[in-house]
DNA sequence: CGACCCCTTGATTAGCCTCAACAACCGTGG
DNA sequence: CCACGGTTGTTGAGGCTAATCAAGGGGTCG
């Protein structure tokens, strides 16, 4: 416990004694929420950002006509609420897909880190930008590929992700999530992201084993899809110097 | 000209001397481009960002099955090529879209400002997350919306934009777009967005002549459509000190 | 054991794409 | 000044992809 902050921009840069320190008295204790609760509703007030330490979490809105849009899923070590940064409330609704542990930090403590911290303050702007990168992604997976594709490519997502903490040897995976959700993170009905995986059972580039995915055939699987791993490459040269 | 940088940020701070002198200093010599001019192209190593004077531009992806996505149309007083930052690359090729001129200033130069503005470094911060959950807001349109709504929607979008520069009561619009062009920022062929617009037309929401669009019922269009004007209520209350 | 959720599969429908043809417009060069 | 090619807008016909509707099965939890 302390330190999920720490340990996740640790993965970026070296971070010295001061910083560490710094990030160290950011962090309340950590709290725990069972599956599908709902840490935010869209529109709440917000002062607080979050740190996932462990479970699967999803941020989504929901639209006029009643269906649900999944913006990204939120793994251990993200960075959670980030938008009330820019509107002092949550701009989705964040909810727990498996069961959780967050720790949360105060709005205004980043204010004092971007002062007295500031690489700490560039890097995490870093971030936030190569989050956005990765949305774009998506958006380019739904706007302008096809249904198989994307289902393909979210799963190279996954995968991609997943092995950053799991490991790069990783095959099988845990993915705690129902057909329904993957057709709202992929702009997909339930029933023809289930037509979709079937396809590529049958072509065998995965198999599935209840919520266990196996890649069978990963260079296949990468060249239906336009994956690009956006943050293997994170560039922090240009960042001020630590204090 | 200088002060690009400094009337953007103006918008949403009221800037001290000293802060305004300290981004003049980042700008160079404003550049011109010509209408289709290509500013980057996707994975060029990139240094610089720009801030736009005048013209529009658009941010795309190229996609391997040969369509293009458009990620986000660029303005006047809108920072460009961010995603530099993160990546020292462009994530996004960025051109065009009409006559443009661009102040353009060093990634290097940035460092500098997140140490000795750190207020300023927070709120480009702030910046960049309002822009990715705008995106995030195209994603769930795409994904869940119908073309109709999808075109409404951006025709929302850019009345909202324009609005920022040209005055609240503007109805009437000069959108330099092609029907490519707006089906590659919607998902939809440039055929699709005909038949959507001549809808639209045909219900009176919107007159069109040449590339001049009139709102015509800004009530129904927004019913429509899950519109939400993000960048009219940025909330800069938790920013650090001024310097 | 029943209720509920999730997965699975089939049949049908609707929305958007593709292909095609033509008109209008623009900038260019003869 | 006009002819020309290229780009953009417009409209129709037909096809394909993904949605919708529907039904049944398995698993889990109370």
């Amino acid at each position: 416990m302390g330190g999920c902050f720490a340990e996740r921009l640790g993965h970026y840069v070296s971070l010295t004694a001061n910083e560490t320190e710094a990030l160290g008295t950011l962090e309340e204790q950590g709290r725990s929420y069972r599956r599908g609760a709902v840490i935010r509703h869209e529109n709440d007030n917000a002062r607080e950002l979050f740190i996932v330490q462990k479970g699967w979490l999803h941020s989504y809105a929901l639209l006029g006509n009643g269906s649900r849009q999944i913006m990204r899923l939120h793994f251990a070590g993200d960075i959670l609420g980030l938008s009330s940064l820019a509107f002092g409330k949550s701009a989705e609704t964040i909810s727990a897909v498996t069961d959780v542990t967050l720790c949360p930090f105060d709005r205004e403590k980043l204010a004092t880190l971007f002062e007295e911290h500031p690489r700490l303050g560039a890097l995490i702007c870093a971030l936030s930008i190569a989050e956005r990168v990765t949305l774009a992604d998506r958006l380019a997976s739904i706007g302008r590929t096809s249904a198989r594709a994307r289902v393909a490519s979210l799963i190279c997502e996954l995968v991609s992700r997943l092995r950053l903490s799991g490991g790069k040897d990783m095959r099988e995976f845990y993915i705690p999530l129902t057909q329904e959700e993957i057709g709202d993170s992929t702009g997909l009905t339930a029933v023809h992201v289930n037509r979709m995986m079937r396809g590529l059972v049958d072509d065998r580039l995965i198999a599935r084993n209840g919520n266990f995915v196996t890649i069978l055939n990963e260079a296949r699987l990468i060249a239906e899809v336009n994956f690009i791993d956006r943050f293997a490459q994170l560039d922090t040269s240009w960042l001020p110097r630590a204090r």
